[in-house]
Formats: C-alpha cells, structure tokens, sequence
DNA sequence: ATAAAAAATGTAATCGATTACATTTTTACT
DNA sequence: AGTAAAAATGTAATCGATTACATTTTTTAT
C-alpha cells in the first residue's frame, strides 16, 4: 500500500542512464545529447516523476521560498500588493509563504520564529515598523540573503525597497486643493512612528509652505490608518473655531471615517468640506460620495518587489545589489472634493 | 566567507553526545536524561543552531507546508479567511504557501504545479470552482493527503469542508423584511455556477414559499458578486413594471453596487427599497447608508479550517478523517433596510 | 589516420536530520 | 548481590537529488 516514491533512481534504470544524466536532464538538458534526452523525458512522462524538493534543496543548499511579512492578512489594504507579488513568482520555482506579524506575540520571537534559518532564501516585508534591535536580527539571521521592504520601508537601513511616490501624494493632493480655491487645509495624519505618515505629511507642510498657505497648531491632527481615527479627527475638527474648507487624509479609511462623522454632524462633503483620501482602496470608488484620493498602485507596488527579489536571488552578492524603486501615484478626482464655498 | 552551518554533528561534539541524542532532544526530550539534554540545549543556546527543514523533511517524508488556494488574492473578501488560517498555523510547524488561481492560466495546469508532490502536505481551497477533471486530478496528487475546502466547497466530493450556513444566512435577510412588512422581494444572485450562489438563492426561494410571498420570474435576476453585477441589477429593477420593496443580495458588493446605482436614479435607501447583503465586508459599517447584512465569521472560517487540517495533518488515515463545520451566520441591522413605504 | 580537444556520461560523495537496531547504563526486584 | 527489565545512548543506514571528478565517446584539426 505505501507506494514508495518515484526517484530519479527509477527514471535512470527506466531510461537506461545513470541518476546524473536525469538529473541534468531536469536541470541543465543542453548538456546532454538529445537520445539520452529524449530518453529520459519519455521515462518521466511515463512515470509522471516529479522532483523531491527537499532532497533538491537539501543538496543545493536553498529554500526555494521568500517569506512576505504582512502587518496585517485582515486589512485587505495588503492583499492586493500581496496578489502582485505572487503574480511575480508564479511561473518561478519559489513559493511565496506568508507571515502575519499579528500572530506573533512580541517581535523578537516573530523574527526568530518566522526568518528559521534554511527555510527561506529572502524576506519581503509589508512591515516596516522595526526597532534597531529588530532590524540587527534580520541583518544577522538572513545575513548574505536579499530583503526587500515593499510599501513601507525602514530609514537608515541598507534594504532594498520598493515605495510609492508619497511625497507628490501629499503634494497633489494639496495643489488640487488650491486649485479648487481651498486656502484653509487640515492635514490628518497617521500613526506617529509610521513612516508613511513621516513622508506623507512633510509632503503636505512642504506644499502648503510653497503655496504660502496659512499653516497653524490645527493643520495636523494626528490619528493611525483607521476609520476610527477618521471619526475622532473629524469631532476634533468640528470644535475648531475657524474650520478648514479642505481636509487631506493619510489613508482612505481615515477619509472614509472623517465624512461619516462630518456627515452625522450636518456637514456635507465636498458641498460644505472637502475631503482628499490616500490610497484609493476598493471601496474609494463607490463610497458616498465617491473618493478623491492618491491612488497607489498596490499590485505593481507587490510585482516590483517580487522582481526586485527575484533579480536578487539570480545574483552572487545579493547584499551588495540594493535595489529600490519608487512607482508612481496619480490623483483621482471623483466626488468629494469641490470648490470651497466662499467661491460659490 | 562561506561560513558553513552549524549542524546537528557540532552540537553532538559540542555537547560530547551522539547526533542522535541530540536529534531526541528535539523532537523526543523525554527520552532523554536530564544531563544530556541540558548538555544540548546548552549547545545548542550557545551556538544558535536551527534544524535544517529541507534535511528533517527529507527524511520524514513530510513538507511541513500546507498550500491554501485562493480564488483571487487581489479581493480583500479572502484576506480575513487567509488570517483566520494563518492564525492557526503559527505556532504549529507548519508553513502556509499561498496561490492565487488567478495567476494560473489554465486549472489543469495550476492543479499540477501547485500540488508539485512532496511540496505541500495538505490543501486548502478557498476555490470551490472545481471540475470533476479537477477533482480526479487532486485526488491523484494528494493522495493520502487532507484536503479541506473553506468557505466555498464541491458538490459530491468526499472533501472535508468548512462553510458558513448559508442558508440560514438567507432565510433570516428574508424573514428581517418580512417582519418589517415587505412583501415584493427581488433576490440578486451570484454567478450561476457558484455553489454559494446555488444555497443562497434556495434559501431565498424556500424562505420565500414558507412565508407565503409571491414568486415571479422577476424575483431573481443573475449576476456574479461584483459591485459591476449590483449596478446591472438595479438597472434591471428600475425597468420592472412592478418593483420590488426590497432586495437582498448575495453579497455586500452587489448591495453596494445597487444602492448606489439606485441612488443615481434618485431612489433611496432604505426610504423607498429595503437593501440586505451578504458577508459583512469592512465596507458595509461604513458605507452611506450602512448596509443591513447577514455576517460571516471570516476568521472564524479560516481558522477552523487550519484546525482541521491540522486534525488531519496528525492522523494516521487522514483521508478517512473527513470533518465538516458549519459556521453560523448573524443577521447584523443596519440604516439600508426600514418598512415600506405604503406601512409607513 | 591520429592526437588533442570537446562533449557526453557515469561513479560516488554529499547535503543534514532521523531512526532502526545495537549496545550500554540504570533501575527494580528477589 | 545478582539478574531481568527498562531506560539511555550510540552506530550507521537512509531520505532523493546534485555535482565534483573520472571516464568514455565524439568531434576537430592536422
């Protein structure tokens, strides 16, 4: 009952070579002749032998694998630079394995537990909120094995990396703004540490700077990604005494959160504010109203990152190749930003 | 440079044991005498020593990995069924590989790569749209294998499945209108082929009967799940002599697709039609209106499938172990359903 | 036709952990 | 104390593919 696997053992009896000749076969062919060849894949064919990956990469020393270390699998925000990025390997012999950094208790352990040595030959994170101490465990556990961050990324680190342009996000979202007539902009940030809300805020007060914009203590409001944070922030706004006309969020959630709360105060978006989101996630364009926002491209964001790895992976020194890409964003203008009302 | 591993053999050295007193220590502990195993964690501590997967895995027979198929990564309806898994794999010494129907051009194809024999030791499929080709096909590879289908599963297979109860699911959106006095129903299915849509929709037709409401050829229009699919829909009702008072869908994106269109013709939600979805996405929460829905435990899925599987993965006869769990639904009431209009 | 070079193929060691089987040490019991 | 049983440990074969090195075959050049 318990059939033994096939080996390439078989394959050479069954061909009439030896085990070295089926094993080039599969991976070097045009060294050999083409009956021996021919032999062989015939044999293969016949048998439908497929390789042992363990006993391959056992030998040659690889995993085969890329470990992508996502914040968090249930914010579909990831999934889909998570799709781009198994798109990139498909096709390739390395499988994609996924690692949730909200399973894991404390840092340290999710590092060591997830990086086990041998079992990958590269890491792709999504998470870029690592400690100096988190950063020297990578450094130490994948040490001479290619890391690449995607979508976020840590300062001062030699990792490759693969960003969206979330300055001129900032920017464009402010000049369409002023654009409209808006004079007045509030700015609601994400998570303080975050590196996003780092870049994408400077992009803002960069902006609202060159466009000589009145910039106070109420520009900024500081909240994380979520919608919950789009709820305070708007409450916050609304006890402001003299009100923005324009509000930039650092993520869509935030926007979405900001005018369902503005909205159940009476304030209609874009007729009394307008608001500017980040991200264009799914929901952007069927929300009411529909989102104006920096759209990332999520799916090319994963893609590049696989190839950057897999470029990695191809060469001798991939320490030495570091590698970073920045995709860029594009504003799209939909419902909910207008000329502010003075100008009506 | 090349510095090579450590290995099982300098921690035997290390610790003046036999390489197979120190293979116990980690697999078997309890064999061994307190002296020895302390002499080898110590060892082992000191040297930062990891088990070589592909070695352990090679010689156990197993892969330590289990494939999860997902229809398509990109829809964000997956990720939480994907973090439900993975929370039930971390921990275990299981890996979770990922693959994304979609990047396989055809299923055959994506059948025989991802199921590459010894690479995975179970299968999870989120991917219900099988073909008794298919079926024979993974039957073939993963035999003696555990194979668990979640969320959506295959008609007549000998699969081990996890699925919400859907047809309650259905038959409580129905019996919320009806007791809010609706009595003219439409439902909006999902792709006809689609096993989900298939139980919904009996549950609508049933639920239906039961409470004595009339059923015409306009109490079902075919869609897929899309938001795409609810603007069609809509479009079709709008041109019904005859409307409807409400709608339930089958699913949260076609609700939202509906609404939205319905809103564009200058009908309200829920003043003039009554909208029930299914899922209970992020969105439905915070949609304008937020949307009346029959919600599935997504994480509460994923995990019990990993649980499953592990069952499974830990039995001798995995094939015989066929486990089946019923996830129960929760009609959650929100702003898009109220009485009809002629109640009112 | 023959030597030298190139191409094709084979032999056997190797990757690192597990485990069947063999041996030694310890414990339990009379 | 002596012996049988149990526990602890060791030796070496094994998992299946790759590849360094050795050998044979074919091609090329004179």
């Amino acid at each position: 009952m318990n059939k033994r696997n096939t080996t390439i053992q078989d394959i050479a009896k069954a061909a009439g070579v030896s085990t070295a000749t089926v094993s080039r076969a599969l991976s070097n062919p045009e060294l050999l002749s083409q009956t021996k060849l021919l032999a062989v894949k015939e044999a293969i064919k016949h048998t439908g032998y497929r390789v042992n990956r363990n006993a391959r990469n056992l030998r040659k020393q690889k995993a085969a694998a890329v470990l992508v270390l996502v914040p968090n699998l249930g914010n579909p925000f990831f999934s889909k630079i998570l799709s781009g990025i198994n798109k990139g390997f498909s096709g390739t012999d390395y499988s994609v394995l996924i690692a949730d950094s909200e399973s894991f208790d404390d840092k340290t352990q999710r590092i060591q537990n997830a990086f086990q040595d041998g079992q990958i030959d590269g890491l792709i994170s999504l998470d870029g909120a690592f400690s100096e101490n988190e950063v020297a465990e990578i450094s130490y556990h994948l040490i001479d094995k290619p890391v690449v961050f995607a979508c976020e990324w840590v300062e001062n680190t030699d990792f490759s990396s693969i960003r969206s342009d979330n300055d001129s996000g900032a920017r464009l979202a402010v000049q369409h703004l002023y654009n409209l007539g808006h004079r007045k902009i509030t700015h609601i940030s994400g998570p303080d540490s975050n590196i996003l809300t780092k870049v994408r805020q400077a992009g803002f007060l960069s902006e609202c700077k060159k466009l000589k914009l009145e910039l106070t203590n109420e520009s900024i409001i500081r909240g994380d990604f979520s919608i919950q944070a789009g709820y305070a922030a708007a409450s916050q706004i609304l006890s402001f005494s003299e009100k923005p006309t324009a509000i930039t969020c650092a993520s869509d959630e935030i926007a979405i959160g900001v005018i369902s709360q503005l909205r159940k105060a009476g304030i209609s978006v874009p007729n009394d504010i307008s608001v500017v989101g980040f991200d264009d996630i799914e929901i952007s364009n069927t929300y009411i109203p529909t989102l104006t926002t920096v759209r990332q491209d999520r799916f090319e964001l994963g893609l590049s990152a696989a190839q950057s790895m897999l470029k990695s992976l191809n060469n001798v020194k991939p320490q030495l190749s570091i590698y970073n890409k920045m995709i860029d964003v594009e504003l799209v203008v939909r419902e909910s930003t207008a000329p502010p009302l003075s100008i009506k």
